[in-house]
DNA sequence: TTGACATATACGAAAATTCATATACGATAC
DNA sequence: GTATCGTATATGAATTTTCGTATATGTCAA
């Protein structure tokens, strides 16, 4: 057991984790996540080319379920995919994000070079 | 390369994939059908205990993304999932059913015996 | 052909989701 | 303190999804 998945303790019906990952903004959300580690909001509104208070609110959608974690470090707030998923959830997303990379490829160029590139 | 996942030719963004998967009908019968491999509408109907046009129309919908395949056999519409649909998407179905065995418990006790238990 | 049965679709109403806009909150800089 | 910047939330409107009911289609048996 590694220790990236070693605290598996949400918990997460699959229709919960189904109805985030069916929107189009939440799930390149979560699959930017899965391939960058860490974004903050202002990567997503430039990465997804959308307005801040749309990201936030999938984001709060996306906290509210445990799906995401957020971190507050000074004025930014970094967000990342809960390393507490259940090993089923992280290796459907995981499975996603591999097998369609062109569905995020564009938004993932958007990325300024400071967000982890 | 085994029979089973030969022929993965269905074209299927992964947002059409969760649409699908994220609403409660539509999902337990895609968890069953990856378990129980054939099942027609009335099958459906007595497992989750719904109209028979409400099962009706989520399986339309299932169709038409490609989900899921049907073969008429007299009176009877049985389906099945398309075993041309792509390996992650296949996985990430699988992985859901094998996951969640209790979210179909209930629904795969109220089928019939004559329905391959 | 008629009737019975299994399944599919049409239609409008109800419910849920999404959105733009405005505004509130929290942190830093001055 | 005040101003500014990054982020969060509230509100009501618009859109999308879901549903119950009625009805249509397809198959078989008599």
């Amino acid at each position: 057991m590694t220790a990236a998945t070693s605290t598996s303790c949400v918990s997460l019906s699959p229709l919960s984790l189904f109805k985030c990952l069916a929107e189009e903004t939440r799930l390149k959300t979560l699959l930017m996540l899965c391939v960058k580690d860490e974004l903050c909001v202002c990567d997503l509104t430039d990465a997804l080319n959308l307005s801040q208070p749309k990201i936030s609110r999938h984001l709060a959608d996306l906290r509210k379920c445990g799906l995401v974690v957020d971190d507050r470090r000074g004025k930014w707030v970094y967000y990342r995919l809960n390393p507490a998923l259940p090993a089923w959830a992280k290796e459907v997303i995981h499975l996603s994000a591999t097998n369609n990379a062109d569905y995020i490829s564009d938004a993932l160029n958007n990325l300024k070079c400071d967000a982890g590139c």
